[in-house]
DNA sequence: AAATAATATTTCGTATACTATCTTGGTACT
DNA sequence: AGTACCAAGATAGTATACGAAATATTATTT
């Protein structure tokens, strides 16, 4: 891949701290990390975050570190003080998160009707495939039922807005998810703060109640209604389908603890 | 080479003079700038922005620059590419142009009728305040009626998406606005280059072209119609006009030259 | 003459050094 | 004893130098 003589200088500077091999864009990867601990609340919300001991603990330098924040900022995922330094943003207000469902209700039925519309067998495909893998993954994720579902519903939410086409709506679904994930996560936490039992076990009585509900493994069954819609090109049906999923979905959080 | 001694120049130059207006948070003015410049069209899309003749240019260093540059990437209107360097985001095609007039036809219908729902005393004087000064200002604008009226209009949507009081629309309607601008303006260069005219001259023509159309500042009477629906109280007339202005200026957009 | 390879130049990516500002803890004064 | 001010440490913001990669240019060979 890299000429020899400067693969090998590489390593003679970096060996100093890293002993990992070169990286192709280091502030793109940086991103990702900083996102991936918010994410899974390694970075709970509110926390400062200062730029000197992120680099240190990543092992890279001041700039990529700053870049990534920057980019975070636009994300909505870091909220930057001047000249007082960084902080991951608070969680969604109970008001904010109903904005947000509400945004989705605009936009998600319309995206499931144009689904049904557009869907080619490339789009069929992805779709079968992805309600087909989250069952088998759900089957064996054990104790990680909760985030194997919580990824799922993004991708298949993410799904049905590129198969509708409109990337700008696509692009405005992706902004939006992460802070749902992290909504979800809150509740997972604030149910093992009142609790007090291990985080698995807690993230595992949340999966239960907030996805098996009464009926057992709703969200899979409304997607699996909406996905049916969808294959069928029926885009009625899908609309409406996700309609109710979304008013559904809305009142399973709303019955997990304040 | 050169880089170094103009840098150092640049440097003792800003240190023997600003002492005395110490600038706050440079790299958001610097991120404020280089916007500025894109929608202002000195930075056309497609075109090349590299960090060095940028922060040379600004009499910055580095550093601001590349902060300002990877939000800009975030706001979409910068496109980085992994060891090519940054450039300004080509203009919407015609597809990703329509789809975002479908994202706001999704959006900004429900945004009016929510609007006149909620709307109160303050969000009144405002909505009054910002149609009458569009008003005035069109009167007195002389060469810049298109530009008067383009930022009006920016700032009458943003305002009917406030005052529904959702902030996640309001958001995302501020993320789509910026593009608008530029699509805007590209007609405007367009038309420029077609007719080999003074940009002054094409500006006016193209408002004239666009905002009045057959019967007359279309546009300021659309918003009039939308605006007494919405101090009127009366949801669905202001979602209903909301749905046929933006699809009237659609239209009107499709009546430009191509 | 054309194509390929090697070299040179440009420019991106990273690291580090330095300065200004904020936060803190402590001490002195009211 | 409480408040205010000052100093020291910490941290954000800025500048710049250096290394690496991609592109352009030139020269050589076929």
């Amino acid at each position: 891949m890299v000429v020899g003589t400067v693969a090998v200088k590489n390593v003679v500077i970096r060996n100093a701290q890293a002993k990992t091999p070169r990286r192709a864009v280091l502030s793109n990867e940086i991103y990702d990390i900083i996102k991936a601990m918010i994410l899974n609340y390694e970075i709970a919300p509110g926390l400062r975050v200062n730029i000197d001991s992120l680099a240190l603990q990543l092992e890279v330098s001041q700039t990529p570190v700053r870049e990534a924040l920057a980019r975070l900022v636009a994300d909505g995922l870091i909220l930057k003080e001047p000249l007082k330094g960084y902080k991951a943003t608070e969680l969604l207000s109970i008001k904010e998160f109903n904005d947000l469902f509400q945004f989705r209700l605009l936009i998600e039925p319309w995206a499931a009707e144009t689904a049904a519309k557009l869907i080619d067998n490339t789009g069929k495909t992805a779709l079968k495939a992805e309600m087909q893998s989250a069952k088998t993954a759900i089957k064996f994720a054990g104790d990680n039922q909760f985030e194997v579902l919580a990824e799922h519903d993004s991708r298949f939410h993410m799904l049905v807005s590129s198969i509708s086409g409109n990337q700008t709506i696509a692009d405005f679904y992706e902004r939006t998810h992460c802070h749902l994930h992290l909504f979800r996560l809150y509740m997972a936490n604030k149910l093992n703060r009142v609790t007090g039992e291990s985080h698995a076990e807690f993230v595992q009585e949340l999966f239960e109640q907030y996805y098996q509900g009464e009926s057992g493994q709703l969200a899979i069954k409304e997607h699996d209604v909406i996905t049916k819609a969808i294959l069928d090109k029926n885009p009625k049906a899908a609309k409406a389908a996700m309609h109710s999923h979304i008013e559904s979905s809305l009142k399973r959080f709303s019955l997990l603890p304040k």
